[in-house]
DNA sequence: TTTTGCTTTACGGGAATCCGTAAAATATAA
DNA sequence: TTATATTTTACGGATTCCCGTAAAGCAAAA
């Protein structure tokens, strides 16, 4: 089992509950921060004081407040983390369902657990917890159909890009200069003209504003 | 100070920590529910047996699981309870930081008191139960300018379902026959032009992508 | 090098949106 | 009632978006 837990979660109500299925864990030795950075520097430190943290729970959406940081999301936070200690195993708890960040989670960050906040959360998160110490990985029922569906990893950077724009209001006229600008490539109207199309048979969106609409819901954009 | 409070919350984790907050208040007279509709049972029947609750805490969002129900979301649970029980005092403890939901819950659904999820909302929640109980409102300081904004009232329900149905995909052109089909009135191409004009200067937007995109930034949509 | 296949770019006609002007309908006030 | 103001509807030209066809650019394989 665990010895070392870290806990990131800026809601001072998930982290009290969090703390509590660790002590029904009896998993006494966790520490928790509210802040990305915060967190990552309590992996860093733990790791060159040669006392690693061996799992990290962790939140995906933390508030901004007068603090600045360089990480702003659990994605960023896991991202960093992997890169000093690839070993530590990586749970999320988090309301988010959409697709798109959940299916990424696994497939670009190689997270071990996600455990969706719910009416029942706590009993899973104990099981992810139990389960993730066995070197299996654990993903919430109610999500787990994300893992097979294959819309997410036919949506690259480019199409990304093209869908922020595109609800910044920038118009398909001016996205190819605002493109050159920027250097994202290709740029041509033409070009971006013929990515929307494909994006709208994609999802099913019979127009630009649908589209981003549906884009939104998804949390792609 | 309260005698008998009722939580609609359906995070199980964020229940706990309501629950811890009452326990340190010494309000041990409470009952939680995970179901909005459950929770309107609970406040129908108390008020028939002649035990009513007192407060109401409630969270704004539940999620769907296959029990369909009435009421959807904490809005609806608030407006049904208020039919039912006005003088109950209600205090909302949530995530929701969009302008146009935290205005419409003081100005429509007259709410006692509203408290951000966040970094130090137990206290603040403290605070808030104190408040109300002395028969004044509550808001937490993050959410406090939310008040003074004008933008929310100056739009009305055809607003709503406009940018409702453009974000659906339908297109201008369309929607004049849709509106006239669904009994929404005015409903000429021309009217719908001039109302999506004024919502874009209103929302200084470029175009109706970008209105959309900030509708539902807005949480208006 | 040439061939093949894929991506990017160019262009044009038709559809949707934008925005102004003005008439018609409805509401409000004298 | 008449007069005035506001809202709704109608229409038309300019702009933007849509979508097909075709040419140009580019990389990998023969």
């Amino acid at each position: 089992m665990f010895k070392k837990i870290l806990i990131a979660e800026d809601l001072d109500s998930i982290s009290l509950a969090v703390q509590h299925v660790l002590n029904e864990l009896q998993l006494n030795l966790y520490l928790h921060d509210k802040y990305c950075e915060g967190a990552y520097l309590k992996i860093k430190k733990a790791l060159v004081d040669n006392v690693p943290y061996d799992l990290l729970i962790t939140d995906l959406s933390f508030k901004e407040d007068g603090l600045e940081s360089k990480l702003t999301s659990g994605e960023e936070l896991i991202a960093a983390v992997r890169a000093i200690q690839p070993n530590i195993k990586v749970i999320v708890y988090s309301v988010e369902e959409k697709e798109y960040r959940i299916k990424s989670l696994f497939e670009k960050l190689a997270i071990d657990g996600f455990v969706l906040k719910g009416r029942e959360s706590l009993y899973q998160l104990k099981a992810a917890i139990k389960m993730v110490a066995q070197n299996k990985t654990y993903i919430s029922p109610e999500v787990h159909h994300v893992l097979q569906n294959k819309t997410g990893s036919q949506i690259d950077d480019f199409d990304i890009s093209l869908l922020k724009h595109l609800s910044y209001g920038i118009t398909q006229e001016e996205m190819e200069s605002v493109f050159k600008e920027k250097g994202i490539s290709p740029s041509s109207k033409s070009t971006i003209e013929k990515r929307l199309g494909k994006l709208k048979i994609l999802f099913k969106a019979n127009n630009p504003v649908h589209l981003v609409a549906i884009a939104k819901d998804l949390g792609i954009i």
